[in-house]
DNA sequence: GTTGTCAAACTGAGTC
DNA sequence: GACTCAGTTTGACAAC
């Protein structure tokens, strides 16, 4: 006798051989042995031959005709007939000599990913019949549950790996970008103050270094670099830093605080922009009337002011340029 | 034969 | 006590 069998009652043997019943003894009579009126089957046969091509209905019929239990090194252990598949179950796996890891077959494992898609938590009863259904120990099923929802966390972990690089790798071609206007515009605003700088040396000699050209011009790229910077903003405040959502929650409110009250410009400031070149913005659809037009040539009150607005101006200019 | 990977099974702590 | 979870161990299997 193996070290674990199943002791089967005589008159089980009147079955049918076609039966579930019928089945298994004829692999009982042909693998195993009799012990006065009861045959015995080896657990080992016994599980090699349920978990080939035998049914789950085949199963239980089997089982409930099983009325003892022996083992190895111990007097037959004589019970009645089992009361329930849970205690034929509870008491095969229990008696069965402790297997190696015993792989699933490709039908269970689908069956229990069909069921773990379904609900992730396995309640008692549910578990008690998907093990009926898979001809396996509860525990075994408990135990796979549990792993796979270990797994379906890590891959969880993996899926918002990915979002979040792909989020981070659109924030850095945002500001890559915006490191480029920032460059773009601190060059803008260095040409105006050496400009600015010449013309204050011009003004102390009596000699501006501006030709009324270049007055133009300069306050033409003064307010297209305003506009510019103006623009930047409401784009930001308005649709975000280029469609990041962590960058719009953020950043944009971090600008509403700190930097666009800067931005607020003298009331005229764009009026003394305007010259009687005819140089206008085309975005600046302010009318000008009330605006103070001032000459070209000798410095006047008008360019002292302008100049000081201007530096107020470029400080605001640079404490948003600047980090 | 060695190594790496994956999945089954186990362990201990925490929760209800 | 039954259950879950994170962490770990162990065995099966494939690739080299």
């Amino acid at each position: 006798m193996d070290s674990g069998c199943l002791i089967f009652d005589s008159s089980f043997f009147s079955a049918s051989s076609s039966s579930p019943g019928g089945r298994l003894i004829l692999l009982g009579s042909a693998n195993s042995g009799s012990e006065g009126n009861n045959f015995y089957l080896s657990f080992d046969e016994l599980a090699l031959d349920l978990g080939s091509d035998t049914t789950d209905e085949c199963f239980f019929f089997c089982w409930s005709a099983v009325v003892g239990i022996a083992e190895e090194g111990r007097a037959s252990k004589r019970r009645p007939f089992f009361t329930s598949p849970d205690e034929i179950y509870e008491e095969y796996y229990e008696v069965l000599p402790p297997e190696k890891k015993r792989r699933l077959t490709s039908e269970q494992i689908q069956m229990l990913e069909r069921s773990f898609e379904e609900e992730d938590k396995l309640e008692p009863e549910r578990k008690s019949e998907l093990a009926k259904k898979l001809g396996l120990p509860p525990r075994q099923v408990a135990v796979w549950f549990q792993n796979r929802r270990a797994r379906w966390k890590n891959q969880q972990v993996e899926r918002d790996f990915d979002r979040l690089k792909a989020s981070y790798d659109a924030l850095l071609l945002d500001h890559d970008a915006l490191l480029e206007d920032n460059n773009r515009l601190r060059s803008q605003v260095n040409l105006l103050l050496e400009k600015l700088q010449a013309n204050e040396q011009g003004a102390v000699s009596g000699v501006t270094s501006l030709t009324p050209d270049d007055q133009a011009a300069s306050s033409g790229n003064i307010i297209a670099l305003n506009l510019s910077i103006q623009q930047k903003v409401d784009d930001l405040l308005s649709t975000g830093s280029g469609g990041n959502n962590a960058m719009d929650e953020v950043d944009a409110h971090h600008l509403v605080a700190d930097s666009r009250q800067p931005l607020i410009l003298p009331e005229n400031y764009h009026c003394m922009g305007l010259r009687e070149t005819g140089l206008h913005s085309d975005q600046d659809d302010v009318s000008d009337e009330g605006c103070n037009y001032y000459p070209g040539g000798a410095v006047t009150e008008y360019q002292k002011q302008e100049e000081a607005q201007l530096e107020n101006w470029l400080d605001c200019v640079e404490r948003i340029l600047l980090p």
